[in-house]
DNA sequence: CTGAAAGCGCTTACAG
DNA sequence: CTGAAAGCGCTTACAG
């Protein structure tokens, strides 16, 4: 609906073109003065920047990717950064990928805008989103970490806890523990699995609740242990439990999963299931390269928990 | 080095034409076949898709980009995310930024890779990093959050804290506060300005300590209060001073800066200067939608922190 | 110091 | 169902 020529349409954003015509040059022109190179005269340079500016010019990222190198750029899709766990891992993530040169996308699941389209490769928490991997869909590199089920193609990290599980299990038992609970979400994941496992191989059932109960839904089964879904519900049982006057470790014991630094702050200091995150960045970070360069088959990297006995145990 | 055709050079990543040519088929068919168009035939999309896993061709964004409509990219600058305070400011804006349909690659300083190469504008702590905005430099429209000096052109969010310090001190000298310490960077930055100011205006005259000062490094000041440099920095000195048996509030007051959300978890409960990120958030994209839209002239908005007194003090 | 030409990798009409 | 042509916005040699 913009006029014959002349009259600039409102919505379009200004091109190289727009501002040659407006500063009558041309479009090298316009680079050399945008770009500040050599071999343009320090008049026609102002002259250019005026109308640059004057018509809000901004050069497409797309034009120029396309003819000059630049960074790649990785997605990264994590969960909520207000949990620490991921914000420590994106934390990683940033540093090891700019040393190698790379861009960061970064989503969280829920406000994936087009991390498809704007990256190079993927790597994340896919199990919380992109379901999407259509035939045909863009088919870029993608890294799983902790993935609920192997994706073919994909590469993954895998975080395992079997290990610590056990040793979380046996150092609760051996402190007298024989009314557990298990805490975890609807669908119960790998993480409540393996501690219900370890204390069935024990000859101990533990009781499941679910993810967000309080000490209130919780004290007439008089537990000794709540395990608690994350190092984050780990720190609001403690709070409720200091609230209620129920000791801590004596009359109930707490374990989180995900060894937060923080966990060190509160009273009592929390134990926990804790992992490198450093680590399970940089196996994804090698994964993802392999993959991008050759074609990889199915590559997988395995990073253990470990169990943190603090205060709360 | 590659030979004269049909020597697939190791370096040059595949792009349209070869696959094109591998499958026996034009640069269109490759186009329907990779993103699942109608109008070809199911043989011929195998055979293709076969080529395109074959070379590892990945379509690059940029040409689809020049082309094709896509997601606009704000480039998010934040201090360390492992500080719950950026983790929380970077969630927000992660999902404000997607509801406009907005990517977000995002740096820490120190691991700026192509920030600015890879976005359309940039929002952040550029206090931080980002010194390079030379001349002809790629001028992209940026919202600089708590900026230590204004820079012509660029938006700006101020976060406002006299009023807030204020009320703070107050609070401490209201409770008898009278040997206050003001804990801060070398070169001393606004909030711990804004706390001697404040201290001084009530004929308390404060003593300065590095941010990073311990426990055993302050006691000879025998002081009755400790502002701390930031949240982080207040849970560390409630730890020593747990660990030494100095009584908080009753002996040593504490109060920290950014009101972390973890302040509620930590013994006793750290009072802070808190603020409203998503409201920071908010303010900083309103600012960039409007400098990338029309070019405004230096358009700030101004957040208040607020005093959130706990048990700490 | 400045400009005309070619090309980066892709998709969108348009023919067949 | 398939392909030849044009063009997205930019930069890089190459002439003048």
């Amino acid at each position: 609906m913009s006029g014959p020529t002349g009259t600039p349409g409102p919505a379009r954003a200004a091109t190289i073109v727009d501002v040659a015509r407006a500063a009558g040059v041309s479009r090298q022109t316009v680079t050399r003065a945008v770009n500040d190179m050599a071999g343009i005269s320090a008049a026609t340079r102002e002259r250019v920047l005026a109308a640059a500016r004057e018509l809000n010019y901004h050069p497409s990222r797309f034009g120029r990717g396309l003819v000059k190198p630049s960074a790649r750029t990785l997605g990264l899709l994590v969960g909520d950064l207000t949990n620490p766990y991921y914000a420590d891992l994106a934390s990683t993530v940033l540093r090891l990928a700019a040393d190698r040169g790379w861009n960061v996308v970064m989503a969280e699941p829920g406000s994936v805008a087009d991390l498809v389209g704007g990256a190079d490769a993927v790597v994340g928490f896919t199990g919380l989103a992109l379901d999407r991997p259509g035939p045909g869909a863009p088919n870029l590199p993608v890294v799983e970490i902790d993935p609920p089920r192997v994706q073919p193609g994909h590469g993954r990290v895998e975080l395992e806890r079997a290990t610590a599980t056990g040793d979380a299990v046996r150092h609760l038992l051996g402190r007298g523990v024989r009314r557990p609970v298990v805490m975890d979400l609807p669908g119960s994941t790998s993480r409540g699995r393996a501690f219900t496992a370890a204390f069935r191989a024990a000859g101990v059932e533990p009781v499941a609740a679910p993810r967000e109960a309080g000490w209130a839904d919780l004290r007439d089964l008089d537990p000794d242990a709540l395990v608690a879904f994350n190092d984050l519900d780990g720190f609001r049982l403690l709070r409720d439990l200091a609230r209620d006057g129920v000791g801590v470790p004596e009359r109930v014991k707490v374990v989180g999963v995900d060894g937060l630094a923080v966990g060190e702050f509160v009273t009592p200091r929390l134990s926990t299931l804790a992992i490198d995150l450093a680590e399970v960045a940089r196996a994804a970070l090698d994964l993802v390269v392999e993959l991008s360069e050759r074609r990889a088959g199915d590559p997988v990297r395995v990073v253990p928990h470990r169990f943190v006995a603090r205060d709360s145990t």
